[in-house]
DNA sequence: TTCTGTGAAAACCTTCACAGCT
DNA sequence: AGCTGTGAAGGTTTTCACAGAA
């Protein structure tokens, strides 16, 4: 039964991707048909939940036989809206930001980094990023030029509020936040945030 | 009522980590004594939630009054086991590792790489690291040596289980991995794993 | 009064187990 | 037989709401 796109848990959206890589790895090895079982192994969950999160978009299995690997890789590539190429900027080309610039692993799932930026001139220039780096303040205007809907946030924390509200403004909808920094943002505006040091200092507790 | 370390939730356990970033702003700002509803805020959580993660461990607040800032930190540090400061390594030192090497915020939280470990002997020479790069054979050796619990791992899809092995049968007990792949760990090691390119796909269902 | 600590309720997510299709 | 789709059960986490301490 499909539902609206407001009620599908953010967790299955999140696995949602992961299925997707494994399906890929599956295609390229010439395997036509996969089960729930062997997918959701591949994908390190379990078989129910592996249903279920499709369940949510529809009925794309065949019983008895499993999932045309294809298929449904073509359905998650609907429902995440990555058949349509989503341009994407980078905002501080600092220590991380200059490497996430060169970061092969985005364009395997199919992004590309348009452009990036960065508010310190000497670094604009010295850059040793992949992509073409602009001035701070054309930001903005090249947001609203180009549509640009996504943005991956890699600025010192003092910078990352106003720099979000900047993003915002201009019409981002949706910030990838590298800065260990809680963003405010308004409700239709989605954040993602990747705290590094914190994910370090989660594993120290199990550390005896 | 404390309980015994396996029955805390993960995701309380993460928060702390936040609470004590929060904590450790309060503390530098000179405020000696923070109520739930001002931290939870702080912290983007609900007051209530942020007193039963407490709750895990003991009684810490005062009524009427709130918490006093530099117990409390106190508190989650002795709980995160952050007093005692481990060494890291980081393996792979490519693009990414190398922006790792030299990330500050991981420095800020108390942690700092100790070594770095890299298999292609041209980058070992040639890699811009904070730390020293050593050839990847002398890992397993360094781990035992230095008593290394926590390894950083960002290498290739490729490589990460194979290095993981090597790195769990050295006695790693925790890795922060990430590539994109699922590691296989004994039960006693913990992984936590950050796929970049899997957030940023993430955000892209949110954004129509 | 203010604000913590905590049972109870609600919301959410996962897993089971089996009916039903191929 | 094999495997999906799914109601129901089970488990976990979050939130409420209030009793009780300062």
């Amino acid at each position: 039964m499909p539902k609206t796109a407001a009620e599908i848990p953010r967790k299955s959206i999140y696995r949602l991707s992961i299925y997707q890589r494994c399906l890929e790895r599956l295609g390229e090895n010439g395997v036509e048909t996969v089960s729930s079982g062997a997918l959701a192994k591949a994908a390190g969950v379990k078989p129910a939940q592996l249903r279920k999160d499709l369940a949510h978009f529809g009925q794309f299995g065949t019983r008895g036989l499993g999932y045309n690997v294809e298929a449904l890789n073509a359905v998650i590539t609907e429902v995440l809206g990555t058949n349509s190429l989503q341009p994407v900027i980078l905002v501080g080309v600092g220590n991380l930001g200059a490497a996430l610039s060169r970061y092969a692993g985005f364009g395997k799932e199919g992004f590309v980094i348009s452009a990036a930026f960065e508010a310190d001139p000497v670094r604009c220039e010295n850059a040793d990023a992949g992509v073409p780096v602009l001035p701070a303040r054309e930001m903005s205007d090249y947001i609203r030029r180009n549509g640009v809907k996504m943005a991956i946030l890699a600025v010192p924390a003092a910078a990352a509020q106003p720099v979000a509200n900047q993003l915002v403004e201009a019409g981002v909808q949706a910030i990838l936040n590298f800065s260990p920094t809680l963003l405010n943002v308004p409700d239709n505006v989605i954040v993602n945030s990747v705290d590094l040091a914190l994910e370090l200092e989660h594993l120290s507790y199990f550390v005896r």
